[in-house]
DNA sequence: GTCTATACACCGATAGAC
DNA sequence: GTCTATCGGTGTATAGAC
C-alpha cells in the first residue's frame, strides 16, 4: 500500500526531525512522489502526523499484548523496554505525547490519536500495577508517573551524541538504560539510605 | 541589560518549541521590542540559539561549582538533579543536545557553545566520578552515559501531560524523579536478582 | 491517483529613516 | 539602537491537466 510507505517515511522523518523540522516537501521525495500526491492519502500534515503516531503507539502495545500473562509482570516490563529501546536505536522514535507543542490540540482532536494514545497507556499501566502487586515494583511511585517515565526513557534523545559520535554500541547501552531505569544508579549501600516517599496520589485524566 | 531579556524569553520559549518552533516575531513580541532590533544584538537565529543554551548551561555548571565539596558526591548530585528539575518546571529546559538536529553543526561550530557544553559535561562527570569513588553510584554504568542520561533526565518532556493537566504537582514530582534516578523502580528483592553488567568502555570524544 | 504549476502565508534577514 | 517596510526564500495546501 502506498499509504504504508508514507506512514514509514513519515516516522523515520519525525523522529529525525520533529514535527516542524519535517517538510512535505522531503517527505514526498523520500517516498517518491510528488508533494502534491500526499494529500490524496492525508488531508493536512497534522492529520498525517495522527496517523503516524497511531500507527508507532499501536506497534508497541501491541507488543505489550502479545507477550504471555505466565511471565511475570517486570519481565514483561523489560521486555517491552528492550523492544522499544531497539525500535528507538534502529528507526527512530518520535515525540509521542509533546503537552506544549503547538499541535498537542489538534492531535488530541483527532479520536484515532486519543484513542490510541490511551491504549498505550493503559497497556504500560497494566504492567506496572500487575509489576507492583507482585512486589516487584515500589509502591511508592504513582503507577501514571511511572508509565510517562518509561516512556520518555524509550525517547532519550540525550543519548543520541555517544550513538552518532560511535562511542558506544547500541546493544551496549540498551542493557546499560534497562538497569538504570529497574535498578537505579546508586550502590544497594546508598539505596538503603532512601527514605521511602509519602503516598501521592495523582488525579485521573481529565 | 537589553540582551538578558532576549536571551530569557528565548530560554523559555526554546524549551516550549523548539528552535524550529521558535520564531523571530514571537521572540520580539515577547521582549517587547521589533523584530529587527533583534539583528542589532544577535547575527542570526543561530547564533542567538547557542549563546543562550551558553547561559543556560552555564547556570547549572555554575551550580555544580558552588556545591561545597566536603558535602558527598553524591549528595552534590541529587542537589543538582533537584535544582535543574526545579529550573524545568519554572521555566522550561531547552533541548541542549539534539545530535541529530538540523543545528547541530552550527551550534559546534560556535566555540562558545562548544565550551559550555564541555564544561556542563566535565562538571557532572567529576560528581559522577567522584560518587563512584565513594562508593554510592554502581560502576558497572560509564560516567558518560552517566552523564547524558542525567542531562536527559532534566529534561524528560514527556512528563508534561502529567503537570499540565494538574494531575500532580511539580514538588512532588521532583522528589519521585529523583528517588527513580538514583534508586530505580524495582523493590529490593527484585534488584537484587538483576544480574551486574559487564564492563563497557566509552570511547573518548572524537 | 499522480503529476506540474501556483496561490498564499510565514519566516529570517536586511535597508533605511529617525 | 529602535523602528517600519520590505526582500527573498520556503513551506503548506490547492487547482487543474493527464
Amino acid at each position: 500500500m502506498r499509504e504504508e510507505a508514507i506512514l514509514e517515511a513519515a516516522h523515520r522523518l519525525l523522529a529525525e526531525k520533529g514535527f516542524q523540522g519535517m517538510t512535505m516537501d522531503e517527505l514526498a521525495a523520500r517516498v517518491g512522489i510528488a508533494k502534491g500526491s500526499l494529500y490524496q492519502h492525508f488531508r493536512s500534515k497534522e492529520e498525517l502526523l495522527g496517523v503516524a503516531l497511531v500507527s508507532f503507539m499501536d506497534r508497541i502495545s501491541e507488543y505489550v499484548d502479545s507477550l504471555s500473562p505466565a511471565q511475570p509482570a517486570i519481565e514483561r516490563l523489560k521486555q517491552t523496554y528492550r523492544r522499544a529501546l531497539h525500535l528507538r536505536f534502529q528507526e527512530g522514535f518520535p515525540d509521542i505525547f509533546n503537552a506544549k507543542s503547538l499541535i498537542k490540540e489538534s492531535l488530541n482532536q483527532q479520536p484515532v490519536y486519543a484513542a490510541a494514545a490511551n491504549r498505550l497507556v493503559k497497556a504500560l499501566a497494566g504492567l506496572v500495577d500487575a509489576a507492583k502487586k507482585q512486589g516487584d515494583v515500589m509502591q511508592d511511585i504513582p503507577t501514571e508517573v511511572l508509565v510517562y517515565a518509561a516512556i520518555g526513557r524509550m525517547r532519550d534523545p540525550e543519548l543520541d551524541p555517544l550513538i552518532a559520535d560511535g562511542r558506544i554500541q547500541p546493544e551496549a547501552l540498551v542493557e546499560m538504560l534497562v538497569q538504570m531505569f529497574l535498578g537505579g544508579v546508586v550502590t544497594d549501600w546508598q539505596r538503603s539510605k532512601m527514605r521511602r516517599l509519602p503516598a501521592q496520589r495523582v488525579s485521573t485524566a481529565p
